[in-house]
DNA sequence: CATGAATGAGGTTTCATTCAT
DNA sequence: GATGAATGAAACCTCATTCAT
């Protein structure tokens, strides 16, 4: 294993383990192991656990960002490029569970402080691009692109955490509907 | 200090300085210090910190659940009563700002698989009920009231963030613009 | 419940959980628990922890020094007394084994060396003169009586603890071959 | 100091330090102190002061057992053979004081359900071997040899507990005389 | 006298970090 | 760089004792 590809892995594990057992109650220990290396071997890649827990949000926040993007070549009209922002984003949650539940942890706790910005799809010019074009076509309301990203993010947060709980499994029809239900929420009606 | 008094001070201190330091970096002395009794005493009301922690969720979520419901008396009509439950929760955020950073952080560690259910507003048969009124009248989308909730708490909790974050403060022009943004992700266009 | 009695109550609850847990692991409010009355009445009763656990020591012992000379108003002869006096030792036993339990535990632990003295037997005159009176008869060994009594109470208790330990069952046929045997070991063969 | 010394240098120390102060009053912290080493190193050798105290409960008792078939090359006949067992565990008591004060301590503290079987002597077979040849020899009596072997132990150690009471000092003479003692209470007279 | 909540020193154990190998 | 034993501060919790009621 090299060097880049322990980096990794312990980046991995402490997700993992964040994930299943909180900040709390994740010692350096036990990502060791769980990455496989040394629990010295951590400090030659990051200089102390809030560093790698920061990092690793770091890093998580930028794939995310890029999941958000994905296929847009093809061009599509106003709408029809919201519901596949809205679908990227469900659907990486879904294809990464773990670090969804990580990211949200994350966030909602003080750890953020210590990271400039908590921004979450504001970090993404692209996004406040498309959402301003909307507002000058008439088509999205005359609201702050802060709120606006806020309330698409909030949203899919909101359908993403109530199927990871198993209180209700969203198929692709409950899909299609709650991404009608945000754009709702958007655009001028 | 009499007994009620006391525990009432510790389940303050342990809510105030989670909110500010995180689960994570509150030990129990911290606590009793702020809550002014000696660590000890606070194992004669608590047995352990996590039951600690647990318990001032549970209270904290009824409390919450309660001023979601204030000022029913005057019926009003749907549109009304939604905008009136969308208020009340923003309401009790922005009055107990320490209690909802506390709420959604507890909601999103791993402490929350220790409690049976983590339904944010799915608690309120109340709620339930109007929910389903306004889909039997054929206002509301035809949607699971599950996913109704999820979606009525997440964008609330977006808002009340986005406001706290310092990023955009939400003043009443927008406040109405975010409770008619729900109302239209809910009801029939 | 007067003085005297909760005085006897709180000595009964301290030899019943020495017994099972040991001297760690029994916490006055347990003992208090036990005995029926409040944490702080057991220190109207006895100054300390350590205190209370000699005085019963003490009482205990006097008790059992009591039950060793037991039914000595037939006079019998030198093997019939010696006889009598093995019987009535383990007879006490197996009637209090959690006295005798509690005996062994603290003669073993270094409580013992506050204590001023720890003669099992030795603390009977009535037997050591008994003993002495064999020695002159010629019948018991040339040996000193703390040699003696240390011999008859050691093997007292082996047996007793062999019996309490289910290892082997001491029926009134052992126990005779078991006195026998105790009484080979210091009569001259 | 390498691994293997340190965990010998933290039981030794366990050893001493209960033996003189009891379980109770022996903290981890003075173990530690004693050793030369820190709190912490001693949960790299044993996972918790209970487990420590039973390991070095089980590895004394192994030493005892070896100590106790000591010498034997020479055959010699049934009385001989016999005063060698005597006086192999009475020289290791005395050889290693702590050790035994130790094990007496432990024997009768309720640490001791904790481990499957209390057999003190009981778990060497040569020495069930060899009573059970002396009975069928008829020259020990018959008895079962739970009994015999609780006897011998429990004559051994009164005398040993006798002498470092510092009552009365057991020089050769006197032990010569306790063996013969032991002797007679198991042989046919 | 009796109570039992309160105290806080001290117990066991954990764990982020270091450093000799 | 990699290792993992060692460190010791600090975490959670216990419990003998006190004292206001």
């Amino acid at each position: 294993m090299k060097g880049e590809e322990k980096r990794s892995a312990i980046l991995k594990a402490t997700m993992e383990l964040i994930t299943e057992h909180g900040f709390h109650a994740t010692p350096m220990s036990m990502i060791a192991k769980e990455a496989g290396v040394a629990a010295g071997t951590i400090y030659n890649y990051f200089p102390s656990k809030d560093v790698l827990i920061n990092q690793l949000y770091a890093e998580l926040k930028e794939k995310m960002g890029n999941a958000l993007l994905r296929n847009q070549e093809g061009t599509g009209n106003l709408r029809e490029r919201f519901f596949l922002l809205y679908r990227n984003l469900y659907a990486y949650f879904m294809e990464n569970p773990e670090e969804f539940i990580f990211l949200e942890q994350y966030s909602n706790s003080p750890f953020i402080s210590q990271t400039p910005a908590n921004e979450n799809l504001q970090f993404q010019p692209a996004v406040v691009e498309f959402l301003n074009g909307g507002i000058e076509l008439g088509i999205f309301r005359d609201m702050e692109t802060e709120l606006m990203t806020s309330l698409l993010y909030g949203h899919v947060v909101a359908v993403a955490k109530l199927h990871l709980s198993g209180r209700l499994e969203i198929n692709e029809t409950r899909l299609e509907k709650a991404a009608q239900s945000c754009w709702d929420s958007i655009k001028i009606n």
